[in-house]
Formats: C-alpha cells, sequence, structure tokens
DNA sequence: GTTACGTTCAAGAAAGTTCTTGAATGTTGT
DNA sequence: ACAACATTCAAGAACTTTCTTGAACGTAAC
C-alpha cells in the first residue's frame, strides 16, 4: 500500500494553483504574458505597490510561473513557460461554465458591445497575406514596443477618436489587446462601428498570436529582448 | 478609463485557483471525478476526517468545482464540469514543465517502471473492437462498480498475485485507474511484466474516457446514477 | 568614492485558512 | 414519536497570507 508519489505531487500542483489563486498575482501574470518588464512597470500597471508587487512576483518565480534575468539596475521578470497561457485558459473557460457571475459579467459587459464572433488568428493570418485587413493594437505604446503583431498599428485606449481620420473605411479592421478578458479592444471596436467602420476584434490577445508562432515585431532596439533583431 | 470587469472576473478566476490550491482538495477531486461519492467514503479514502471533509467539499461547491444532491440520508458529490479535467490536466501539464521537482518525482517513480508509451484511447478503442486486449481496471471494487470501461474486469491492488493464473499470457494487457497520477495502474503493469505478461499502461484514467465519450458500464443498479441503465 | 536608482528584505498588523471538537440538522426505518 | 445515521454547523487554536513601512542591497553614473 506504499504511500506513492502522490501526496508531493499533489502538494507541488497545489502550490502552482495557489500562486494563481490571488487576482493581483493573475493581473500581474496578464502583463508579464505581454512581455518582459521590470518591477516598478509591472507595479504602475497593476495599481500594487513596488515593494508588493515584488513579493508576488517573487512567489510566482518560486512556483515556476514566471522567470526573472538582470538588466542593468532593473530586474526583468517573463513568463516562464507558454503552456501558462494554456493553464490561464482553462481556468477561464471553466469558471465561464461552473461559476454563474462569470457568466454574467461575461454576457452583459461582453457580448452586449460585440455580438460578432471575433476572428479567428489562421482566419486574420490569412486575410494579411492579401492585405484585406487593418490590425489595430489598442494597447499602450510601450506594451506595442515591446511586441506586438507584424503589421499592426497602435492605437492605445483613448486615442481612437484622434486617428479615425488614419482610417481606410473600405476596409475591414481587426483589433486586439492583451488578451481574451482585456476591454481595450472591446471599447476600441464599439467606437469604430458607431462611426461605420467594420471592426471585429481578434480571439485572444497578442500573448497567443505569439505563442502560436505567428509573426510579430518589436520596436525599442535590443533593450527588451537580446538577440531578436527589431524592425517595423 | 472604466473599471472595467477585469477586476470582478479576476477575483472569480482566483476563487477557483485558490480551490485548487490544496493538496486534500485535490484528491478530493480525483476520488469525485471517479463518479458520485457521499462524504463518508470520500473521506475514507482522502485519508481525512469526515468534517474536514465536507468543509473541503462545500467550499468547492461554493466555487463551482462539484455539485450536490441528497440521495436518502447521504449527500453525493460528483464533479460540476468535465471541463474541470482538463483545468487539472493543465495544471499538471505546467507544473511537470516549470516545477523541477516534479518532474523529478515524475522520472524516479513513474518513467522507471513504465518506459513504454502509455495506450493512447483510440488505440485502445481499436483493440477493443477487434477483441485482441485484455483489459484490466485497478482500482478498489467500489470504484469499479461506480463506472469502467466497458469489457473491463476489476483486479483492486494488492490482488493481482491471485488473479495471474485467469489471465491468457498470449494477449497484450492494458491496465488503467484514477488517472495520470495514480500510481495503481504502474503497480499492476511492474507485476504482470514480471511475471512475464505484456502489459502496458491507458493514458489517462476512467474519468478522461468517460468524457472522451468511450463506452463505459455500472454495476449496482440504479443506486449511483439513475437513468443510466446498468449491465455487465 | 559617492550618489541615485530599482529591487529586495525584515518586521509587524490585520485578515484568512485549516483542522479539531462537540453540538445541531435533516432523513430513514422501527 | 424515537433512535440511528450521514452530514453540516459553530467555535476556537495554530498557522499562513497579504499588505505596509522603512532599511538594506546591488548596479550604474558621476
Amino acid at each position: 500500500m506504499s504511500n506513492g508519489p502522490k501526496h508531493a505531487l499533489y502538494a507541488e500542483f497545489a502550490a502552482l494553483a495557489k500562486a494563481l489563486g490571488s487576482p493581483h498575482r493573475l493581473g500581474l501574470l496578464e502583463q508579464v504574458a505581454q512581455g518582459e518588464c521590470g518591477v516598478e512597470a509591472l507595479a504602475a500597471r497593476a495599481g500594487l505597490s513596488v515593494a508588493n508587487t515584488s513579493q508576488h512576483l517573487q512567489q510566482m518565480k518560486r512556483t515556476g510561473l514566471v522567470t526573472a534575468r538582470r538588466n542593468g539596475k532593473s530586474i526583468l521578470y517573463r513568463l516562464a513557460d507558454d503552456s501558462i497561457l494554456g493553464l490561464t485558459a482553462a481556468l477561464s473557460h471553466v469558471a465561464s461554465r461552473t461559476m454563474a457571475e462569470v457568466d454574467t459579467i461575461r454576457r452583459e459587459y461582453f457580448d452586449d458591445r460585440d455580438a460578432l464572433e471575433p476572428v479567428s488568428r489562421d482566419d486574420l493570418m490569412q486575410r494579411l497575406r492579401n492585405g484585406l485587413v487593418c490590425v489595430i493594437d489598442t494597447r499602450p505604446a510601450d506594451e506595442f514596443a515591446a511586441g506586438h503583431l507584424t503589421g499592426a498599428i497602435n492605437i492605445p485606449p483613448g486615442e481612437m477618436e484622434a486617428h479615425l481620420e488614419d482610417l481606410d473605411p473600405s476596409i475591414e479592421i481587426v483589433a486586439y489587446c492583451r488578451g481574451a478578458w482585456c476591454v481595450m479592444s472591446f471599447e476600441a471596436v464599439s467606437t469604430l462601428r458607431a462611426h461605420g467602420f467594420r471592426a471585429r476584434r481578434l480571439q485572444d490577445g497578442y500573448p497567443e498570436w505569439r505563442v502560436a508562432g505567428l509573426p510579430t515585431r518589436s520596436t525599442r532596439a535590443g533593450q527588451e529582448r537580446p538577440g531578436v533583431r527589431p524592425s517595423d
């Protein structure tokens, strides 16, 4: 009746789940998934104190969700493994199916704003090859600079109105942001439709596109990711 | 700059992750995934007190991981949704990739005992149609009774030696149990190979087989699942 | 060297989690 | 009604988590 390795394994799995068991850490993880980032910037984006952010990041590092490397004075954190996106996706999928509140929020907030099906990654890839589409990255400029879909233009939240005249109303627009639960691309699509554009959201966000191996670019030479030649 | 629904959603996701963040709850969840089961039986299987088990189950019920229904004097708990198996699978997948201890345990304990690839579900399904295989369910008798692969025979832990002469050495044996981290099928395969049988493990366990929609049976008429006609 | 900067550490208060114990609840069978 | 049973509730002790504060650490620039 050997005790077996199950107890040890389940203790590890539980530690991993526990690391995901805080809204602040989930938010930080979403930010880290956008690309390598320092503690201060993450703290600002998540609305937490720097010391608190540091502690959360270190717990996630201990648990294997993120890794850290030093770059000059700052420490850059990044997602430890692409499979973690699959885990958070599974988490939100189960939550949508079994938690009534989640389904309510999703319907009230998301479905009302975007009744149309999101564009799949493969679909967008096809259209990009044919040049039939305009892709907008609705994230803040620094996240765009750290990495974005090849060919996307950056229109951060609140700046859409100012850029409307730059857009061609004859071709369809696809907007994307951080991921499935990020509202920025929803608001962009909403604004665009109100002005008569044909606009839809991309399924998921930048991290999933990158993990799928589809083409990306980054600005700001060498600073964010040494070894990756920037262009665009 | 609307606050957005993200905070509310992430609070829910975190509550779900937190519910998975205890080794005992993960163990209970594995048991519940085998089929509907009462509190006392779950407590015994997990090695916990009844009151403590009840509290863990109620937290998982509040979080939407399990559901409960009354059946006479006892309350039967069951998995709330099949997608939860995908979530726990993602959890263990990430843990295997990012946590050194998990990989170590996996290699030392599992790979050493079973160097062969496990049999896939589709593969086993094929062979079952052709009658080329003997399927052994290595779980305790009550879990077997609550549901098992159609055509499987039950040889609980510790009883393998007594049943060796009932087995035909000319056909290959496939053993399965509760899931990927359950040692019972490993030990069965180990014992069988030591006696010259050709034996392999089924990929995953009974819950995944059931969720995949492949054929199952249950014994004990009506008691476990009303509406499902028992046979075998 | 000294200074500025980004991050981490250490200590402590407040809140939450986990498990135990014994009493309370609801259901079944006599 | 009553007793037997399965489960839940309530209270409390031990422990863990979370966040804040101010000091400490390592690196880069002057």
